[in-house]
DNA sequence: TGTTTAATATGATATTAATCATTTAAAAAA
DNA sequence: TTTTTTAAATGATTAATATCATATTAAACA
């Protein structure tokens, strides 16, 4: 069960792979393995995170709540993703809430394990840079999708961006099941507008709709829509 | 005119203050001071920028263009800020215009000079790391905003940053002017909306309006109004 | 398995905001 | 200063999206 990060396929994907062989060593030996269901809260929003979590599998929601209550998904995890280094960074409260989609395992890796490399291993700590400066890159690219595109430029966007970013089956369906009201939230529009768009793309043959699956029958059209053609 | 980085007051407002007394000594023997006139443009979308600007006066905005040419901006910068930081951590190209919004004088800080205290000043790379962090909260708040509230909501929410960020007169004029189409490109709206709701609270009396200078008449009421009350 | 609860779907309607058209006012340029 | 250009303002209209109401389906649970 106690598996050596030295030795682990997933730091592969991130940043861990820039520390050196003692940095992982002491991350391995104080490391914990968490497992969370499908609908369970990693870390909320206004709360201190004590580590980073890196996903071996499983993919989360990152949102937010509008004074209103109101969700509104602001990132999605994938495989390999280091999650709550706002905190280990800042010593301030999380501004997201992390929700497991699926079932999820996570490393728990301690502050401690992450800010001394950060000090100490230039080569981590460019890594991570990197990382902060293509998240804000992403929200600021989010940030004028939402505010000049359409509610159905950007439900195609989505659809064509869970595709790439989890994959689909050689069937076509894509490899991540959300709730209409999750479409919704990360869309930024109203659950019924949301199904309503689905449907139409369904009945124009764009995709097809089995549940909470989604196919894509013809991702040129869903690019095309997705720019605004 | 060449004055000294070592007794610059403006590093105070930024992260340049966590440098030592050598490295700031390199810095002041490289850098350049730039002006600006309003409406210049000190980087662009997609340009690598080969180094970082520290503003010393001055007020600029940062955008994007969707791909209708449509520009949504997605912050604005105060004094202090440092910019152009995108490039010179990620060499990558820039993913935001910086423009001057009325005349600005700013420091031209070459990448390297930057990029070796990142990497071997823990205290001036953990101070970055804080600034990175905090763009992104900010972003992710304003996809929030932008995409759980009104118009009507995000215009009194422009309103009271601007003058909690640049300020007002005794008189209680924000200080700082915005072009109508720059203010909608911040609310994310249309043009004509932003003139709209800005007659409209001009008419209900929670601000005046001469030119394109804005008064706060009833902070409470508009406070009040950005919750969504 | 039946019962309850929650999610999805869809119609009708209301609201919000965008677009188009035109006027007025203010800057810039000749 | 006069002319030209650009910005701001406002009305009318259209389009987009949210909300409310209700039906249908699927999932959870007793």
């Amino acid at each position: 069960m106690m598996s050596r990060c030295e030795q682990c396929l997933i730091k592969e994907f991130n940043n861990l792979n820039a520390l050196s062989k003692e940095e992982l060593k002491k991350i391995s030996d104080s490391k914990d393995i968490h497992t969370f269901k499908k609908g369970e809260v990693i870390f909320s929003e206004g709360k201190f995170v004590t580590g980073v979590y890196c996903i071996k599998e499983g993919v989360c929601k990152s949102s937010q709540l509008n004074a209103n209550g109101k969700e509104q998904i602001v990132k999605f995890t994938k495989k390999g993703d280091l999650i709550g280094y706002h905190s280990a960074i800042t010593n301030e409260a999380n501004t997201i809430t992390v929700t497991a989609l699926n079932d999820v395992s996570a490393c728990f890796i301690p502050q401690e394990l992450i800010k001394k490399p950060l000090d100490e291993n230039a080569k981590f700590s460019t890594a991570m840079f990197k990382t902060v400066c293509s998240d804000l890159k992403e929200a600021n690219n989010a940030i004028t999708n939402i505010s000049t595109n359409t509610v159905h430029q950007r439900m195609a966007d989505l659809i064509i961006f869970l595709k790439d970013t989890y994959g689909s089956t050689e069937a076509g369906v894509i490899k991540i099941q959300l709730s209409r009201k999750e479409i919704a939230s990360a869309v930024g529009t109203a659950t019924e507008s949301a199904i309503r768009i689905l449907s139409g793309f369904k009945k124009d043959g764009l995709i097809d709709l089995t549940g909470k699956s989604i196919t894509i029958l013809n991702e040129i059209e869903l690019k095309r829509l997705a720019e605004g053609l």
